[in-house]
Parts: structure tokens; sequence; C-alpha cells
DNA sequence: AAATTTACATACCACTGGTATGTTAGCTCG
DNA sequence: CGAGCTAACATACCAGTGGTATGTAAATTT
């Protein structure tokens, strides 16, 4: 495992993933594995070790982002949990997630190209969308408390995703009377009131 | 206008606007020119001739799909309007964007890949996203009714924006519990309560 | 009817993602 | 130990891409 050589390898692969995502953030997916190799200080027989394809090295940085803000939400979710008020620890999450949803490289890489990138077939499968996973989860948890509909958790977590995307989108258009506070004030009245 | 050389000019541009929208509807932005010429039976002298640029092409499919679409659900929402009634007229536009929402051309092209294949600086420019603007007119509808605080009506907007979008979506996805119906049921109780 | 411009077609270019073929360091096993 | 093998790259090359420069025939203008 940490062998010379596989300690190496993993290195090399690191340094693509992080050359490839910032080049992906900046450029979309049109930057050119030619740039992304050179930034990363090796050629391109490496990546072609190392990745099948573009798309699968575009996936692969993907999927890392989608897991580092899966686990910061549920984090402070978790941290904000509340018996008295059982929206506080969905709303603390959606809170981090809009955070998430302005940043430059999630936004690009995550919710402008990620869906064009993968091919039509890939993000039909729904359990790749993590966020999806992970707002249904929320969702699931009001349901218990008898807060939701239980036949309307699905079309429920599907529209809060939106929304959240929406108001993510409007928040780095920079839209006049778009503020983080009053995008999430919006969004708690209507979360509250879903049901 | 209509002597023989700008009649023809105007069909040639016709024909590649139709093949390009098609190309693609079903390959994405990667849809090769060479392709598109070929469904046109031109060249990729006349391509370049009438566009810029592939982006060009691009941005003018997805224009006229937008046009298409206003047109569509501001009619619609325009003969459901109801004094007792002011959610009719918007509710019948929502629904009738969620069909539009459904139509794998207009859902590839304009809001799957459509903000990925226009620059950042294009769609920062918000006056080109027309849908934004169906909406934010229909909520200034509600806002003139008192329905909507005035300060709210921009957040609002990208809110519902993000959540017709999310609920199409989930509806081409065939996810369990999803369907018109159910996606319209939430959407109509969200509206309704929105302020 | 000569000159000019429009609306294309043809030929070509740098560059792209991807592959096929080296090459060398490290690991395995007799 | 050391011969053979394999992992981890580098190098050279390929068909196809978006885009451009040039050619050309027909329509329009003067």
């Amino acid at each position: 495992m940490a062998s010379p050589r596989s300690k190496r390898a993993s290195e090399t692969r690191a340094a693509i993933l992080e050359a490839a995502r910032q080049r992906f953030a900046d450029e979309g997916f049109e930057a050119s594995l030619s740039s992304i190799v050179m930034d990363a200080g090796i050629t391109k027989g490496a990546l072609f070790h190392h990745f099948e394809n573009k798309q699968a090295l575009y996936l692969e940085v993907w999927r890392n982002l989608q897991t580092e803000m899966d686990r910061d939400t549920q984090l402070v979710a978790m941290q904000n949990r509340s018996v008295e008020d059982p929206y506080q620890a969905i709303l603390a999450g959606c809170r981090r997630y809009l955070e998430w949803v302005s940043r430059p490289d999630f936004q690009r890489i995550v919710l402008i190209e990620g869906r064009g990138v993968l091919g039509m077939s890939e993000w039909m499968s729904s359990d790749r969308d993590i966020s999806r996973q992970n707002i249904l989860g929320a969702v699931d948890y009001l349901v218990e408390r008898g807060l939701i509909a239980p036949e309307r958790a699905v079309p429920v977590a599907a529209i809060i995703q939106g929304a959240l995307h929406g108001a993510g989108i409007a928040l780095t258009r920079k839209l006049p009377g778009v503020t983080m506070e009053s995008v999430f004030d919006v969004f708690e009245r209507l979360l509250r009131k879903l049901d």
C-alpha cells in the first residue's frame, strides 16, 4: 500500500485530479487534456493509464466534489438537530448547501455541466446523484415526524433540490435583491409550509 | 426580401437550424458540425457563412426553443386568467411549462447543456434567460395583487424557476411516485403558500 | 454590361481525444 | 540473489474536430 511504486502512483493520480478540477472549474469540460497533464507535470500516457477516458476523469472529479459536499452538509445538519424544531437540522444543512452551490468549482462542475457531460443514461440512474439522496434523506426525516405526507416525499425532494439549485444560481448571478438572507428567508417559508 | 437569393439563403439557414436542433437534442453540443451540414445537405462553408461559430449556432437553436416556449406558456396563462383565483393563470402556465420541460429536445438543449455551452459571462447577463423573465412577470402579477411581498419577488421567481426545473428533471427521470399530477400538486401547495 | 457583393463550395490548418508502442523502475519468485 | 514480469509511466502517432483562407458562380447594383 505504501510501497514506493503505489505511493508515487497515487501521488500522480492526485495531481491529475487536482489539475483537472481546476481546469474543469474555469474552462468547463472543453478544457484540453494537454493543459491538464501540463499542469499536473506529467504526460497523457500517465493520464490514460489512470483514467479510461476524459469522461471517466470528469466523473471522478464530479463525484469527489459531491461526496465532500455530502459529508459537510450532513455533519452540519447533525450538529443542528433540535427536538423542539425538527426543521432546524434541515435548514442548517440547506444553508450550508447554498454556500456549496455558490462555490464556482462546485457550481460549474456539478450543477452546470455535470449533467451534460455524463451521458443521459448515466445520470438517469438516480443513485449517482448524491445531493438528491442527501435531500431525500432529509425529507424522510420530516416524513417520520409527520410533517410531510409519505407519498409526497419524492416529489417534494425533487422540488427542494431544484429550488436550492435555482437559489444558488440566482445568488452567484448577483440578481438585484438576491442575498443569502433574502433567498434563505423565502426558502424557509417554503419548507415550513410544504404540507 | 423575397428575392431569389435571399430566399435561398433563408432556406439553407432554416435547414441548418433544423438539423442542428435535432443533432444537439440527441447528441448534445458534442454533435459534430460535419454531421449537421450533412443532414442539412450543405457544406461547412455555408454554415460558417451564416453563423460565426458553433456556439453562435447553438445559441440560436437555444433561443428559438426558449421563445417558442415563452409564447406558448404566456398564451395558456392569458387564457386561464380568473378574477376569483389569481393563481389560476400562473398555475396553467406552469403546468404547460412542465410539459415543455419534459420534451427531450428542450430538456437537453435548454435545461441540461444550455448553461454549460454558453459561457459564464453570457448567461450571467440575465436578460438572456427568457424563462426567468417569464416567471418573473408571473410573480409580479401576484405582487400586484398583494399575494407576494414586492421585495421578495426576485428570490421567489428564482426559487420557482428552480423548483419547476427540478420537477421536470424528476418527471423525465421517471422516479417512483413522480407523476405530472403528484409533482404539480406539490408545486401548487408551494405556490399558494409562498407568502 | 461592367463591377461588386452575396451565398455558398473546396481545400486546408492546428489541435483534439484516444491508441499503439516503447522504456524503466520496482516487485515476485525460484 | 537475479531473471522475469508487471506496473507506471513517456513518446509517437492517428482520425476527426472546429475554424479559416481561398475559390467561384450567380444575383444585385451601378
